[in-house]
RNA sequence: GGCCCGUUGGUCAAGCGGUUAAGACACGGCCCUUUCACGGCUGUAACAUGGGUUCGAUUCCCGUACGGGUCACCA
């Protein structure tokens, strides 16, 4: 077989040599140690949290060494791509602080355009590149024509590969599929040019004369070491529209764009035998490989599963809309990523989580479950770090487009907002009442009118009439003036006034002697004017609510209760 | 089913042949405290399993179990 001629008649548009590209693709100019790793993502929706996880990995690694960090869009698969996808994936990973140096970027018009030397960054567009390649390898025998259809390989193999394949038939199934993929390697030319004529559409498969049996060593970086088995599976190169598949696609592109390290999910690793193989057979050097481990969610039988599309806390919106902010979820991959984060951390609580010397070698190799308690830990902490301010803006901006209705109260007084979210906030042991900023509502909505409601939540072992009585007494004595301590002396008065114990001392000592204590006391007052039984301090609450509203308040609930 | 990867408390995890087997989150208790939140102290709780190797295995090797991944003209 004359595999020169064999490459004319199957790409005979191709001109150019591996060669020609390789010159316009010059080594990147760039200092020792800086590694060059890339987000490659389809654009077939949104940005799921386990691709901002590898991502996240690519961008520390670059930007820590000095290195570039790019953004390739692999569009190979028309069928799944979807519309306006991949600004969108731009847009949210740019909130998770994951900035792309070169690469698809938004132009100013919010249109994908190509930023770099290394491009085009779109798959789609460099059709010319990958048939190079394949001419090339047609030439060297390293490739073939394969003439047998989808659809025909589908007979054969009737399971779907979807569904649990256990029965031995699958086997038998699989054999006679294999048979039918390889046909293609013993067509004679004259078989081919016949096929050619009648504009029968033809995959490029690999030829794979690998033996399984035969294993390889091989490091990743996260993983160690690794037995890989040759490859023998004759994989398809270039689909029959001559779009490469992911494989081809990811040895030339990475090769000429001068990736140093491919991240991504550990479920790649099965492929990796087909890359080293392919890799081998263009003669590129093959990168550095971090296969890293996958977070896994609990199903409803307790086991371990992959955190898939349709699970709450797969779609970067979904915390956008929950009231996460992306410091907390950047951090939050951090503590997941690199086991020795939190401690750096509690050492440099000042810092941004970017100032972190990311460390390879602590990455996990086995998957992990998704936490919310623990992104719910975090994210406290961050958010009581915040000014009032800045909680105010976040909060107000939050809710303008979750909850229209609170938010425009927040914005409609942003002072008012600002003193509630002050309390407790910018000392050494700040309030961590945030973990959300969809939790603002219920921690101070009861600040506002319309979110406020008198409830008589009193638990029943209280007389009414003490409480009555603790409420009439208050808005007798109340003096917006006082200072918090007057204040509470006031309270202190009208215990001892009804028979409670108005030093928590004495009532400890003997319980019995009293009908409660002054924490009762304030109870009754708190529930009347925040409607909870649980608030922040109550002589602050009422300082920023007003005496004009706190005793009407308090009014209403006197009414109420008789 | 073949192949690959993994397995330390409920969760995330230190650990690299000899440790009272860290820490964080969650949970319980106590303290502080007029409630809550914060903070301090404290408690419950773990090396999947069977064989080796070794004076000694959570750490190294082999098997088993369990879990995960993958077996496309999807990435």
């Amino acid at each position: 077989m004359d595999h020169n001629y064999l490459a004319e008649l199957l790409f005979p548009h191709v001109t150019e040599t591996p060669a020609d590209i390789e010159a316009k693709y010059p080594a990147r100019q760039l200092p020792e140690g800086a590694k060059v790793t890339r987000f490659a993502p389809s654009p077939t929706g949104f940005v799921h949290f386990g691709g901002l996880f590898p991502s996240t990995v690519g961008e520390r690694l670059a930007h820590q060494s000095g290195g570039v960090f790019y953004l390739r869009i692999e569009d190979t698969d028309a069928k799944r791509e979807v519309e306006g996808a991949a600004e969108g994936l731009i847009k949210t990973l740019a909130k998770y602080g994951i900035n792309f140096d070169e690469g698809a970027i938004l132009d100013e018009n919010g249109n994908i355009a190509d930023k770099g030397a290394y491009g085009p960054y779109k798959q789609s567009q460099r059709g010319q590149i990958y048939q190079t390649y394949a001419k090339q390898l047609v030439c060297e025998g390293k490739a073939y024509p394969c003439f047998t259809t989808e659809e025909e390989l589908d007979e054969l193999q009737a399971i779907n590969k979807k569904e649990e394949i256990k029965n031995t038939d699958w086997q038998a199934e699989a054999e006679a599929k294999k048979a039918a993929m390889l046909a293609g390697r013993s067509f004679t030319i004259e078989e081919v040019e016949e096929h050619l004529k009648q504009n029968h559409p033809f995959v490029l498969r690999i030829l794979a004369l690998g033996d399984p049996e035969k294993k390889t060593k091989f490091t990743d970086l996260v993983k160690g070491n690794l037995e890989v088995p040759e490859n023998d599976e004759d994989f398809v190169l270039l689909k029959s529209d001559g779009i490469p598949t992911y494989h081809f696609a990811h040895a030339v592109d990475d090769h000429l764009m001068g990736t140093t390290h491919v991240i991504r999910g550990e479920e790649w690793l099965p492929s990796l035998a087909k890359h080293i193989q392919l890799f081998s057979y263009l003669g590129f050097r093959l990168p550095k490989y971090m296969h890293i481990a996958q977070i896994m969610k609990l199903d409803e039988n307790g086991n371990k599963k992959k955190l898939s599309k349709r699970d709450m806390g797969a779609n970067m919106d979904d915390y956008t809309r929950m009231g996460y902010c992306p410091e907390a979820v950047c951090e939050y991959i951090m503590t997941l990523l690199n086991s020795n984060y939190e401690e750096w951390h509690m050492q440099n609580a000042d810092k941004p989580y970017t100032a972190f010397p990311f460390n390879i070698k602590k990455m996990s190799v086995s998957g992990c479950l998704f936490d919310f308690n623990k992104l719910n830990d975090v994210s406290k902490n961050i958010i009581s770090r915040m000014t009032a301010e800045e909680v105010t803006a976040k909060v107000t901006e939050w809710a303008l487009e979750f909850d229209a209705e609170f938010g425009r109260e927040l914005a409609a007084d942003k002072a008012f907002a600002e003193k509630i979210f002050a309390i407790g906030r910018g000392g050494k042991k700040p309030r961590k009442d945030l973990a959300t900023w969809a939790d603002a509502k219920d921690y101070m909505g009861f600040f506002y009118d319309k979110f406020f409601e008198i409830k008589d939540q009193y638990p029943e072992h209280f007389d009414k009439a003490d409480i009555v009585a603790t409420l009439r007494s208050f808005t007798e004595t109340y003096d917006e003036a006082d200072d918090m301590n007057t204040w509470f002396d006031k309270v202190k008065a009208i215990a001892d006034q009804l028979g409670f114990a108005s030093d928590m001392k004495a009532y400890k000592a003997d319980p019995s002697a009293f009908k409660g204590n002054v924490a009762d006391i304030s109870m009754f007052i708190r529930v009347a004017v925040t409607g909870k039984q649980n608030a922040p301090d109550l002589y602050t609450v009422m300082q920023i609510i007003g005496k004009e509203k706190t005793i009407e308040r308090i009014e209403r609930m006197i009414g109420s209760l008789n």
